[in-house]
DNA sequence: GCCGTTTTCGGCCCGACTGTTTTCAGTCG
């Protein structure tokens, strides 16, 4: 069994455990046991199990190793099959919805001995819940109003849409008298691909007024929850919203709190004891003396911050941007001052996936350029797609030739200030082979090549067939490399290690297809394999012309992947970009 | 279940809000 589904094993441990009702830092530790899993290079956890030195691991113990050693091994694990036996599978469904904890599903398995959503929506319905000591009339029906809206609640959001609904509400709040500081945190202000609900932090003295804009803004649908301080809506998408309000110096912690990640903040804090202080969204304060933070911080005990590169300075590290504090060594690496210079938007001087009506796309060659010559980039790729993509209005030979001819003389007429590169996304076909000669696509600047059919393969054959055209000379850059469509479609499976193994030894790039329903090649595999010497190419695939916008969503990607401008080929001069396409195609 | 420059036991981040309670447990982030 692979690192990767173990560390789901452990989660699912966890999560049983807790319907249990068992020892909270024992969940925890299992909780603990499969992030650090996941953030395992796979070769270092295989080493790792065949040296049995997984309790090296910190945060894993003799217990977690014994049975991750298990899992290795066998695919199964006593303990887990024993632990699904004992808990219906309905009451972790019951976990979806909110207002329902362990505790509560568990109180309302033992006396009620409902053990499905279905049994539990009757036990709403004929009043048994409300009867149930702890519980009353209100919980149940909020419970009833969470099963039947469970869909649209348990939801996450693409970042980019969410992210159109927060800049308004950002900006409401900044224009109000009250509010001195005003940003959106949590996952959103960290650039996760997707995000389960906003945080908005205010910073204002006079919180009642801005308290009553939020909640009387015209998306929202229903009120959640409102106090002095916090208050919850949630808008017709079912997308959930939190503002809280503090005062205005208290504003740099409360915003570093709510960004999170947790893990972040876990170690955060536990960095902050270790010096004798206390971090919490209240301030930093000293441990010892009397009461809790947040008294302590107003009583003015807590250091004063101007900004959030104030409070990390105070323990002693550089700025972690919010992109970054993922709990993935950031803080180790802003303690030795060697956190990455990472790449911002003004780095990118233009981008090479990008589709015209010759395809699937709805502006034209021209359209598409002037749009790229008026976000000032040196260069624009186009890479309509290849005839196997008959569903998509694919190119065939003859129609790439004509294509191309039009791009040179569109280079030749001076009619733009934005070169344009003429490429192609190149189907790689079922068994690996492309889907235009070697001929054809020397005459190209540049290929993409992307799987867009049989995206169910064994993972044996899907790995094959990437590789397969990734060793192909005339193959610039893999396109989309999982095929995934966030929150609609799985990534299909493949071994993405030695595909990148690949890619590195034949001077391939590899694209982080920057649409706001891909990112792919997702984050989490960047740091690593651009320090091998992978080279990402940051591509909107746009269809149309505000589509090349999206390239703001890749940066997103490529910051939380460590990436640096030079790690990254569409930041490159126009002149240095030329020198590579040739490099490749003269091979 | 994990961890240790207070080390093999006793901690483990912490506060807001809700609902059901008369002082707090549960959920959430």
């Amino acid at each position: 069994m692979t690192k990767n589904e173990i560390a789901e094993r452990l989660e699912e441990i966890a999560v049983l455990l807790e319907l249990k009702g068992e020892n909270p830092f024992k969940i925890r530790a299992y909780g603990a046991g499969a992030r650090v899993l996941e953030s395992l290079e796979t070769d270092e956890f295989e080493q790792l199990v065949a040296d049995e030195k997984l309790d090296s691991i910190k945060g894993v113990g003799t217990a977690l190793a014994q049975k991750i050693g298990e899992l290795h091994a066998t695919g199964e694990l006593e303990f887990l099959t024993e632990l699904r036996a004992s808990i219906a599978p309905g009451l972790v469904e019951m976990l979806e919805v909110p207002g329902l904890g362990a505790k509560k599903i568990k109180a309302i398995h033992d006396k009620l001995g409902v053990d499905t959503i279905a049994g539990l929506a009757e036990a709403c319905a004929d009043g048994r819940v409300a009867d149930l000591a702890g519980f009353g009339a209100k919980s149940q029906e909020k419970i009833a109003e969470g099963i039947r809206n469970r869909e649209a609640y348990g939801k996450r959001h693409l970042w980019w849409l969410a992210n159109e609904v927060a800049q308004p509400i950002v900006s409401g709040l900044r224009a109000r008298p009250e509010v001195e500081r005003a940003e959106a945190a949590g996952s959103l202000r960290r650039g996760m691909e997707t995000v389960g609900d906003l945080d908005f932090i205010v910073g204002s003295s006079d919180p009642a007024p801005v308290m009553t804009w939020f909640c009387e803004l015209p998306e929202v649908k229903e009120i959640t929850a409102r106090g002095e301080t916090k208050s919850s809506v949630r808008f017709e998408s079912g997308l959930q919203a939190d503002l809280r309000i503090v005062p205005p110096a208290q504003f740099v912690f409360a915003l570093h709190h709510f960004t999170g990640s947790k893990d972040h903040n876990v170690a955060m804090r536990q960095r902050a004891l270790e010096r004798g202080k206390s971090l919490s969204e209240w301030g930093l304060v000293p441990a010892k003396g009397d009461g809790t933070a947040k008294e302590k911080a107003e009583r003015g005990e807590s250091v004063e911050v101007a900004d959030e590169a104030g409070l990390f300075g105070e323990l002693g590290m550089s700025f972690v941007p919010p992109a970054l504090r993922e709990g993935l060594g950031e803080i180790e690496a802003a303690e030795a001052g060697e956190l990455p210079s990472l790449v911002a938007l003004s780095d990118l001087k233009g981008a090479f996936h990008n589709h015209t009506t010759s395809s699937d796309g709805r502006n034209t060659l021209a359209e598409m350029v002037a749009a790229a010559e008026q976000r000032g980039w040196a260069y624009l790729g186009i890479a309509d797609h290849s005839k196997a993509s008959f569903q998509a209005n694919g190119l065939d030979e003859t129609r790439l030739r004509k294509q191309i001819a039009e791009i040179r003389e569109l280079n030749g007429s001076g009619r733009f200030k934005t070169h344009v590169f003429a490429g192609s996304e190149v189907d790689i076909l079922t068994d690996g082979a492309l889907d235009f000669s070697d001929e054809l696509m020397a005459e190209l600047d540049y290929v993409v090549a992307s799987v867009h059919n049989a995206l169910t393969q064994s993972e044996a054959d899907m790995t094959k067939r990437i590789i397969r055209a990734v060793e192909n000379p005339h193959v610039t850059m893999l396109g989309h490399p999982t095929g995934r469509l966030l929150l609609r479609r799985e990534a299909s499976k493949a071994d993405l290690s030695k595909i990148i193994d690949a890619a590195i030894a034949n001077d391939t790039i590899i694209e982080l297809n920057a649409s706001p329903w891909r990112l792919d090649l997702d984050w989490r595999w960047w740091r690593k394999a651009a320090d091998r010497g992978l080279i990402c190419a940051i591509n909107p695939d746009a269809h149309e012309c505000d589509g090349l916008d999206h390239v703001a969503a890749g940066i997103n990607s490529a910051r939380k992947g460590w990436l640096q401008p030079h790690h990254i080929l569409n930041t490159r001069s126009l002149k240095d970009v030329r020198t590579c396409f040739a490099r490749k195609s003269s091979v």
